[in-house]
DNA sequence: TGTGAAATCTTGTACAC
DNA sequence: GTGTACAAGATTTCACA
């Protein structure tokens, strides 16, 4: 787990070879792989496989390992995607505005983007309903929103969490 | 790992007691942590969680287990949202960009959605050098594409992989 | 059906080379 | 970087509520 005072050790960038690499694709495929069948695959001994994960984790090449949920599975098949534009662009306002959508759990992702709007936001819910119980009981509910726009997902096309280093 | 074969298991949903819901809470945090840690949390037996999370995988309702890659560790730090119009919606066109975009590793999420745009892309590059390479080279080069939009990260507010259930 | 305790087998981790 | 040795965890079996 990173916490605050583990900054210090990222000033600088882990140099990553070719079998670092294919090491992270497959922990970010898989990460509950032994260190034995790591070794097979990258044709090095458990030991090695075992320092480099270290040393990925310990430099915050690896932030966290976690589990990936399903979200049909959890009733949770609602996609929708939010464009925000705030009233004022005041630091205050910024500040108040970001703290407030971070803390909304349907909230998965939220990013400060250029263009038309300030905002952009990926929510996750149950269906329509809960959608719009979401905007009108949480969202709009925030201080100094403008205006929204929001698009609904037809269809996942591809989702994933491995970055191609 | 999720076979096709495997799909069978899933046609009913499981149902998720507060203990399960919990559970999947601390996995989706950290998948890490043993099950002795996770018992003690949840005030239950070693076996007892270990029989609950292979349900859980065994359900569909955990997908996999993976490691977390910090994108400014690698440099990969430029985020670029992309909408793109295709030319036409034939089932042939359709289904045509959505396996090309598929392979593309710098797109991490694709997304059909409702509006003026067919979809909306989420890319990962170093920058926007980068980013303009993969523009000209990449993507405009896929079939039937109409026009596209695209909007830059300027800070990330929240990004999780956690499904509050 | 779901839970707890002990037995065993596998894996993670540390150390010497 | 490798191989070995020991500690710790995962997994199975069986008894019990």
């Amino acid at each position: 787990m990173i916490c605050l005072h583990d900054a210090t050790k990222y000033f600088s960038l882990m140099l990553l070879d070719e079998t670092d690499k294919t090491l992270l694709k497959l922990l970010q495929k898989d990460c509950k792989q032994t260190n034995k069948a790591l070794s097979n695959v990258l044709g090095l001994s458990v030991t090695a496989v075992y320092e480099r994960i270290k040393k990925l984790e310990n430099s915050g090449v690896i932030s966290n390992y976690v589990a990936l949920v399903n979200k049909e599975q959890v009733d949770k098949s609602f996609v929708a995607f939010c464009h925000i534009k705030l009233v004022q662009h005041s630091q205050d306002y910024v500040v108040k505005f970001e703290r407030e959508v971070a803390k909304l759990h349907e909230v998965l992702e939220c990013y400060h983007i250029s263009g038309d709007y300030d905002y952009i936001l990926k929510v996750l819910v149950k269906d329509m309903q809960e959608f719009r119980e979401f905007m009108v009981k949480k969202l709009t509910n925030i201080d100094h929103i403008g205006s929204t726009h929001s698009m609904f997902m037809i269809n996942e096309v591809k989702h994933t969490t491995t970055i191609t280093i």
